[in-house]
DNA sequence: TATCTAAAGATATTCTGTAACTAACGATTC
DNA sequence: GAATCGTTAGTTACAGAATATCTTTAGATA
């Protein structure tokens, strides 16, 4: 319920970095951080809209690409929706776990299947700039 | 040029599945079958409507759902476009190298990075039913 | 205060995907 | 061959996702 703190710290984070964490920013951030899966940004954007009336697509286009520019948030490949990140400051890359039962969008952090990737791909003369590793299934509440 | 093997290869296999590998899903399959990129939805139909001119967008996702249902194509999440498969008779699941620069798409098998991904949701009790992984960045080619 | 730049507003459009209903086709049985 | 049934394809309409462009506003700076 209260992200004041994570929040905050966002903010801190933004500016530390010479950016502006204005207020509709800071608004989509947390309705992110408010959700335990994944959004759409159109799902978003009629949220947004409670609050600021006047929010179009690009509105929400807009803050969503400044918020993953800034690793605050990120993008679902597979199912085109959006997730709050809550360890911005520590070095990414990320691998998801998306319960299609319940929504639940869980965020793991293996340097392993990085590397794995990696190794692949270097072996075929690839150079990989970003991946993109989901797994679809079931969590362990609704199993 | 010709992939007329691989077209009779494709069809033997859906029929001997007991399903029909009719006129509009060999034409789809072979329009993906001459790229080596992949191909998005509206260009594959704006292909497709040269020969089958009352192709509607619901006539090509219908074929390209059934293409991915007998495993003839996949479907890259990170370009929401579709790439054929060329051994389809063998297991799959597949990992994709994905050149930003050319547009190549490199399938590749590596039971590892499958095996690691299991293994860590595993670990948090989540049960995978399919994973997602693409990897963007520049082919050997392209460097 | 004047100026410059980044951010937000506004409008329109394009791309991606699905729903729902109808018509045609192919196989089976009578 | 006619009747039936399930699958495939045609048609229309719409929903969801994303971008382009141009104008206006607000913050920072000089």
């Amino acid at each position: 319920m209260n992200y004041d703190s994570q929040i905050s710290k966002a903010k801190e984070y933004c500016e530390g970095k010479g950016a502006r964490f204005t207020h509709l920013r800071e608004k989509v951030y947390e309705l992110l951080l408010n959700k335990e899966s994944s959004v759409g940004a159109y799902d978003l954007l009629d949220d947004l809209k409670l609050t600021e009336t006047s929010a179009k697509p690009a509105t929400v286009y807009r803050t969503l690409d400044f918020l993953l520019e800034f690793g605050l948030i990120h993008r679902l490949e597979s199912t085109n929706a959006f997730v709050a990140c809550h360890h911005f400051d520590c070095s990414h890359p990320v691998q998801f776990l998306i319960c299609d039962s319940c929504g639940q969008v869980q965020e793991i952090q293996s340097e392993g299947l990085k590397a794995t990737l990696d190794k692949q791909a270097h072996s075929l003369g690839f150079k990989v700039t970003k991946q993109t590793i989901e797994a679809h299934g079931t969590c362990s509440l609704c199993q």
